[in-house]
RNA sequence: GGUCUCGUGGCCGAGCGGCUAGGCUGCGGUCUGCAAAACCGCCUACAGCGGUUCGAAUCCGCUCGAGACCUCCA
């Protein structure tokens, strides 16, 4: 536990030690979705992969203040379509208001984030919330010569930010470089900028654009990487701790976000860049393109032609959890089925720890325990390996069932409350609830079944006592014989 | 074409110079009237070919394969 916290930083490409600017405080900003429809599978994966370093962040430290922004104002679909962002587009068909779209999907975005048991950002920010602050900075750019206007539209000067700047520090690239690419590469759009590199702040915007907004260059919307720029400072100030992302943000998104706001500030902007690994599906990426893609409502129903049944929440959750962020994890009924059985084990071993008797001395070492959880944490938050040491503290609780092994009742409190610390606190894992809910009347019920059977076994009457196991089976409730006689319990 | 990742046993997935993670499946066993659950044991893998090293899944090179990004817009 005295070890330190070591994070992957993209920015340095090599795993570093953690040191917040204020040990209070760290400050975290994690780049959200454009709310233009439901969340699927990958953006399962990124944001439980981020709320692990956040519940992670939040249990070695004080306080820690996390913001994610919510996308409001549109980027454009993909390559092929130009003028509609994703979100006019889908207003369009749906034949609703551009903003009644993002409520929509931001709502359906918050409800799957809470099945998956993701804890809440402290702040959501929406860029159509901070259009002033974004024209502020970008008229503080164009001032420091940064940027540059033409007809209506506001450009970033990335040549001049890379003469005093180092622009792609974060993804590996350089002006030259991107020069030469653009040289080989046909670009058919002709375009104002003064260097195809270039990025927008603003937009100028044709009457037909759904939303837009007054500005100092006139009717327009603010460009994608600004919002971050602005949002991410406003709320945590001009240098913070740590910004997140997906992979595919990294270039140009993130590299854009830095260069605006260190041309902003003059001061570094964020210290540790975090970057999470994507989905793929049978071994092929999970694309719009390819027809694969599958949205987390689909995974909790198995309403998907690619899902043979349905895969409760804290499935997928565990599923994900068992790889580590920065790796891509392949999706397949095989994987999430064996996720399933492994986690309803590691459930049920918080039941059987609680169970365990204490003795006046330990045969086995919880110290130890504790520190390969913290080490695997400690070490890139690791939770793979943390799940596995909880799976190998399962062997030990066997040998303590079985009396080959004894516990103190100080070293008995110390594991429990370490298996629940990071079962709950730390992995974000709950306890799943089978579906049906006993009450008073199914317990009455099924003790009067179980007394029959038990009467029929007496009888040696294993005709009866089997149907009657079979059909509960049917009815997904479980019948589990032991010396101590029968026991039931709801199966999913 | 460029930049960068990655390729681990039937499946998923850690490790990243020596000490053969873990989960699931399968097989054997304990328990059981039979099951289920649980437990015990078994299945010794690192794409291919070279090289460095006393020693490589781990480092280097090449080949093959997969993926991300590559400034129109976002």
């Amino acid at each position: 536990m005295d070890s330190k916290l070591i994070v992957y930083n993209t920015l340095t490409r090599q795993k570093e030690t953690f040191k917040p600017i204020d040990e209070e405080v760290v400050g975290m900003y994690v780049c959200g979705p454009t709310v233009y429809g439901d969340a699927h599978l990958g953006h399962a994966k990124s944001y439980v992969s981020f709320d692990l370093v956040y519940r992670y962040l939040v249990h070695i430290f004080p306080k820690v203040k996390y913001v994610q922004n919510i996308t409001d104002v549109g980027h454009l679909t993909d390559d092929a379509d130009e003028g509609d962002d994703k979100i006019a587009k889908q207003s369009r068909l749906e034949k609703i208001d551009p903003m009644a779209v993002v409520e929509r999907y931001m709502f359906n975005y918050f409800r799957d984030m809470d099945a998956l048991n993701v804890r809440r950002a402290d702040i959501y920010p929406r860029p159509s919330g901070h259009i002033p602050e974004q024209i502020e900075i970008i008229l503080d750019l164009i001032a420091k010569g940064f940027a540059y206007e033409v007809n209506g539209s506001v450009y970033f000067d990335v040549a001049k930010y890379d003469e005093t700047f180092d622009y792609g520090k974060l993804s590996g690239r350089s002006v030259e470089e991107m020069m030469e690419g653009a040289a080989n590469r046909t670009l058919a759009a002709q375009s104002d900028k003064k260097n195809g590199f270039d990025f927008a702040l603003w937009k100028r915007a044709d009457p037909s654009h759904l939303m837009q907004w007054n500005s100092p260059w006139g009717k327009g919307f603010p460009g994608w990487h600004i919002e971050c720029t602005v949002m991410s400072q406003k709320y945590l100030g001009d240098n913070f701790d740590i910004h997140g992302g997906g992979l595919e943000n990294q270039f140009p998104h993130h590299e854009c976000e830095i260069a605006q706001a260190e041309a902003h500030t003059g001061k570094a902007f964020a210290n540790y860049w975090l970057h999470n690994n994507m989905v793929t599906i049978n071994g092929q990426k999970m694309g719009k393109s390819l027809g694969n893609g599958i949205f987390c409502s689909e995974l909790f129903t198995g309403d998907n032609f690619q899902l043979e049944r349905a895969y409760s929440p804290m499935t997928i959750r565990f599923f994900i959890l068992q790889s580590h962020y920065r790796s891509t994890l392949d999706f397949s009924n095989d994987a999430l089925e064996a996720a399933s059985k492994g986690f309803a084990r590691l459930q049920k071993g918080l039941d059987r720890i609680n169970e365990l008797e204490a003795s006046d001395k330990s045969t086995i070492d919880i110290s130890s325990l504790k520190d390969s959880l913290y080490h695997a944490m400690n070490d890139d938050f690791n939770s793979p390996i943390a799940i596995s040491k909880l799976f190998d503290s399962l062997k030990m609780v066997a040998a303590l069932e079985a009396g080959e092994e004894t516990i103190t009742i100080a070293d008995l409190e110390l594991f429990k409350s370490l298996f629940n610390t990071f079962f709950f606190d730390i992995l974000g894992l709950e306890v799943e609830e089978t579906g049906t809910q006993s009450n008073e009347i199914t317990d009455e019920l099924m003790g009067l079944i179980l007394d029959f059977r038990k009467a029929a076994k007496e009888q040696r009457d294993w005709g009866t006592a089997d149907k009657i196991r079979d059909k509960l089976k049917e009815l997904n409730i479980g019948i589990k014989d032991s010396t101590d006689g029968a026991s039931w319990e709801f199966e999913k």
